[in-house]
This record gives structure tokens, C-alpha cells and sequence, in this order.
DNA sequence: ATTACCGATGTAATCGTTTCCATGCGCAGC
DNA sequence: GCTGCGCATGGAAACGATTACATCGGTAAT
């Protein structure tokens, strides 16, 4: 590959000047610029970004670590987040942690020894040696969706609690009774509001919310089967499942069919996080739906506000309830 | 942060040494080994990679440019990608092209500028000035899923063909005759084959493939629901629709509910690409399954075989029907 | 005519590594 | 007591860009 040394000798001038006119500084020639594009173009000339890099102390990247891409919510907001880093002119990198605490330090190192301007981050469940020691080296960083507890880092991310009330009062309102919840992982930040705000809602209605209705989860899948089948081992199991996510819903229909039992009819289902195929699924399922999208371009404005000196402050947006046929039918709901 | 000079001070060595020590090269004194090492960690040095790969002329990261993450199938080769780099030492930059010809430039070109060892692009419908220069310039390169034709680039691919003519034999069976299809973008290969299995398996059955049978689609939501909307206001309509990916069976669906039809009652459906939640929609929808991990695996492993110097040849799995209600009932799939 | 300045360009240091080559030292062989 | 050799280490040149500083005509001001 070419570099800019031999644009410089096919042109007739110095690196530096090639420098000047690619970064188009002013005071060069307009002659002397045009015969250096011309050889750029001839040689087919690209930059070496690491060259640049090195030398600038800027890639113009930034670095999106997130828990798990396999769960559409995070594949919406990474594509979100790429679209609008783009359009700021910078290019993304995202780490998959699989909600591992050690595969997420791995992606952050990793990412660090690229030198990207700076980090967004979906913290995994637990602390991470790493994310607090990029915090402690001044990295420009933004967390998003989740966040640790402790770290002076922007956060933006959507408040579902207002959304869990309404879901806690649209079930009751269908004559649920007996409401389950299946969590994240234990110290996961959104899943911990969630089940607070399924328990205080609970507890606005005069319903209980005992330990057995709790379904340890981790946002996977099959921890959605798993709970599911503890709560049907129960001597009186629950009629509402609330999944905080939308791989466990599916885990939870998965389990629920193995079982032979019909939602809403045995029981009902909600989940967090709405995605297309809740529409289609039998029956069409009752989410809350963040708004991803936003989350993702807010996120970036803030990361990259940061990155180029200027000061960030945490955004919260609002999530909502979109109501369907899995909690049982209602005025609202029938077609 | 700390470079390799200030390890090399805090250790009394020089720098060529402790390079030495971090690429574990023979002929350091185990002594002064350890003296090096401690140093790396009491300052918590990690070496800068920009640096590194501008001297070593490689990077030991990969390419992945897929066409729309968004597509289930994609995000989990993506993943499967990713895994595997990574047990092999490599890390991973993906692009997403959502479809888009300039788009997967764009990604190409910039994945070259940061000098990745090599390229895994499932390209997008249409002749890409970008990828045809990279395979010139001879960037060690490997197709997944798509491929563009008359480039001598290996390629890692399901064929799809023998699980189409059995998706029609099974429609067949169910006595259906007018059978729809919808394809992918005009030029894409995946697409052109499915199609041209469908027609010959067609004929196989003695039955026709009119033009307004053949809905022109895009791998997209939207357009399956296009093309529904297509095939209805014919005054014949199919009794069947064949979509060439899972997202055009989305939309398949969306139109249907819509326009108030029931599947697999007023029209069957099947899809190109099996899904989680393909078990769960109503009705769950037959759908032909790829080894999707496996291709993943294999791309790397042809890829990395490329990188370091060694030959690599194109590798074709087998996809395989995985018949469910949405074709309507038979002995098989009742349950 | 001299000075001062400006606009266009070149020279060379620099970023943080790796690696070729040189150096110094101890020891074996003669 | 040399010579030669191997071992551990250091010095310095790359890699490909950016950029502070120097240079050099030419023109305007005095």
C-alpha cells in the first residue's frame, strides 16, 4: 500500500505538505493542492489511521460494551449507537460480554489498548476491576441502560418504574391476583428497580409479593425456563409471570408449552423490553417498551460531548406499557 | 499512561528488553525477567497496540462486514464470529451495511484503514468497487453466506437448495399448489438460488411459478409486507408464501394480520432461517434452519488460515426444513 | 536600498513499539 | 595470554503519519 511518502515524491513535494492537504490546512497552493490530490488518487492513496493515530492521540472511535448481543434490545441500541456515531464522524467497536464479568474486562482492556476516544458501557452484573479503573484514568466514558453504583459516570437510560405500576395495575384491573416476577442477575441495576418498582406497586394494591414469586434469572433464556418451572412446582403457583427481559419471556413461553399450559388462559406474561416478534407470538405479548433508539443517540451525544471537552450530564427518558393479549383480555385489548 | 520507557526506567533496563520480556523472547535473564514484570504491573503498564501494529504490520484483528445486524440470523453469525476470533487471538470490528452498497463501502474501506489482517463479508446485493479492490490488492479475504460472483475469494455457505425442494414437497403434500415466494435483493446469490430451487422444485411437481407469484422483496420487514399486499389483490391469490428470510417473514405476518387473513388457515407461510421465536408465533412457522454457528466457525477458521499463511478452500454445509403448523396440520407436525 | 513580514514549502522531531546490530563480559580452547 | 564464542543487554533505526520550526522568495513599508 502506498504511503504518504510516495504521494509526496509522485506529487513533488514534501510529506508535510501532502499532510496539509489532506487535513486541508490552509496555505497551500491551490496548484499545489490539486497536483497532490491528484496523486492521492492515482496511487489509490489511504491513509494509515494507525500512523495517525499514534501520532494525534485521537482514533476517533468509540468503544460500546454491552451484555449480550443476542437480545434484540441491545442489537437495537448498538445499531442505534452506531448510526449516530457515524454521523458524528466517528467509527464504533462493540465488545459482546455475554453478561461475563470477565469476558466485559477483557473487552474494555481491549478496547483501552486501542486508545478509543471513549467507552459506552452497559455494565454486566458486579464490579468490574476494569470499567473503575478506566473511570479512575479519566477515559470519557457514559453508561447506558445500566450503570455501576458509585462511579461518577453519565448514565442514560429510561425509568421503567412508572411503566411497572401501570403493568401492576393492568393485571390487577384483569383480576390478577397472584403476580410473579422473574429478575435479572442479583446486583444488576435495572432489574433491581424493576422488581422495587413490581413490589411497591404490589404493595399499593394489597398484594404480597412473596419470595417464592421471585424467579432468579440472568437475562437469559433458559433462566426464564428454569423459573418458570419452579413456580409451577409450587402448591399454588402464580396467574401473571413478569419477565425483566425479553429472553426470558421466551424462556418462560418455551417452559410453558413443554408444560402444557396456555397463556393467558393458565396464566399470563409481560416482559420488559418490547420487541416485533411480541406482536406475533401466541398470544401477542404485553411489553414495556424502552426507547432504544433515543437511548442510543443520546448516549452518543453525551460520549462524544465528553470526548471533545465539553461536559455531559446523566438523561433519563420514559419507557411505557404496551398492553396485548397475554394477560387476558380487556376493553383496551380486544380486536 | 505509562509506556514501555517508564517500565524500562522503573525496571533499570532498556526498552528493548522489556519488549523482550512482554513477547516472551528467549535470552532474558529470569532475574531480570521478573524485575521487568514487576515493574509492568506496578505501573499497570498494557501496551499500546497502535504502536505495535504500525511496527509489527499487523494487527491481529478481523473484519466483519454483515448486512443488517438487525437480522437474527446475522447478529448470531456475528457472534459465533466473534467467539471464534477470539479463542484464536483475534479480536473483531464489525460493520453493519444495512443493506446498503455505500454503507458496506464505507465499512470496508475504513476496516482497511485500520489495517485489519483480514476481511468476513457477506456482501450486499450488487458489484462493490470497494471489496473487488481489497480482493486486488489481495487483503486476505473470505464470503459468508453471500458471495459475489467472479471473484476468487473462498466462500462459507449453507446450500439451501436440497431443504427448499423439500419445503415444497412438504407444501405438496399438504395439497398446496399455488405457491408464492419472496425474494431478496435482485442480485443477491442467496436469493437467486432459493428462487431457482423453488421454481425447479416446482416444476419437479408439475406445477407453474407465475411472475405475479414472485414478490420482489429485500431481506426487509417492509417489504414483506409489500409483497403480501401484492399477492392479495390478485384475484387469484397463493396459498402459500416462501419467504427468502426471517424479517420478510415478519412482515408477512404483520400484512396478514392486518388484512385479517389466518395463517395457516387462509394462506400457509415458511421462512428461509429458523429463530427462537419461530416456535412461539401463532401458529410457529416452518422455517429451514442454517448451521449458523458452524458457518461462523468455519469463515474464522478459513480466514485465520488465510491470514497466517497457510491455503483455504470454500466450505458448503447443508441446511435442513424444520416443517411446523403455519403450512397447515399433518401427521408430522401435529403434536 | 534596507528592513520586515508574509505566504508557501521543506526539515526533522515525535508518537510507542519492535528488532537488527553492536557491545561487553565471562569462559573454554589453544 | 590470546582468540573466539555465546549470552544478556543496550543503542538506534525503522513503521507512517503530524506539526513546530526553519527557510526562502517576493513584496510593501520606510
Amino acid at each position: 500500500m502506498a504511503g504518504i511518502k510516495d504521494v509526496a515524491a509522485r506529487a513533488g513535494v514534501s510529506v508535510a505538505t501532502v499532510s496539509r492537504v489532506l487535513n486541508d490546512h490552509s496555505g497551500v497552493r491551490e496548484e499545489t493542492r490539486a497536483r497532490v490530490l491528484s496523486a492521492v488518487s492515482e496511487l489509490s492513496y489511504r491513509p494509515n489511521t494507525l500512523a495517525r493515530s499514534l501520532r494525534t492521540d485521537q482514533t476517533r472511535t468509540l468503544g460500546l460494551v454491552i451484555s449480550d448481543v443476542l437480545n434484540p434490545f441491545f442489537t437495537e441500541l448498538a445499531r442505534a449507537v452506531e448510526d449516530a456515531a457515524r454521523s458524528r464522524g466517528y467509527s464504533v467497536i462493540i465488545g459482546n460480554a455475554d453478561e461475563q464479568l470477565t469476558l466485559q474486562d477483557h473487552h474494555v482492556r481491549t478496547l483501552l489498548d486501542r486508545r478509543i476516544d471513549g467507552l459506552l458501557v452497559s455494565p454486566a452484573d458486579g464490579d468490574s476491576v476494569a470499567l473503575r479503573e478506566a473511570a479512575l484514568l479519566g477515559i470519557p466514558m457514559v453508561f447506558v441502560d445500566r450503570w455501576i453504583e458509585g462511579l461518577d459516570v453519565p448514565l442514560v437510560r429510561a425509568d421503567g418504574r412508572p411503566a411497572v405500576h401501570d403493568l401492576v395495575a393492568h393485571l390487577y384491573a384483569l383480576g390478577h391476583r397472584r403476580l410473579a416476577i422473574i429478575t435479572g442477575p442479583v446486583a444488576s441495576t435495572t432489574s433491581n428497580e424493576r422488581v422495587d418498582a413490581f413490589r411497591s406497586a404490589l404493595h399499593a394494591h394489597g398484594l404480597p409479593l412473596p419470595e417464592t414469586f421471585i424467579g432468579q434469572g440472568d437475562f437469559q433464556t433458559a433462566s426464564g425456563r428454569r423459573a418458570t418451572d419452579a413456580f409451577f412446582a409450587l402448591p399454588e403457583p402464580p396467574d401473571a409471570i413478569f419477565a425483566t427481559d425479553n429472553l426470558m419471556a421466551l424462556g418462560v413461553m418455551e417452559q410453558l408449552r413443554t408444560l402444557g399450559l396456555r397463556v393467558p388462559h393458565d396464566v399470563s406474561l409481560a416482559a420488559f423490553d418490547d420487541i416485533p416478534w411480541f406482536l406475533h407470538t401466541d398470544p401477542p405479548i404485553t411489553a414495556i417498551a424502552q426507547p432504544t433508539q433515543e437511548l442510543g443517540h443520546r448516549a452518543v451525544a453525551a460520549l462524544t460531548d465528553l470526548v471533545e471537552g465539553r461536559s455531559a450530564g446523566s438523561v433519563t427518558l420514559s419507557a411505557h406499557l404496551t398492553a396485548r393479549r397475554s394477560c387476558g383480555e380487556d376493553e383496551r385489548t380486544r380486536r
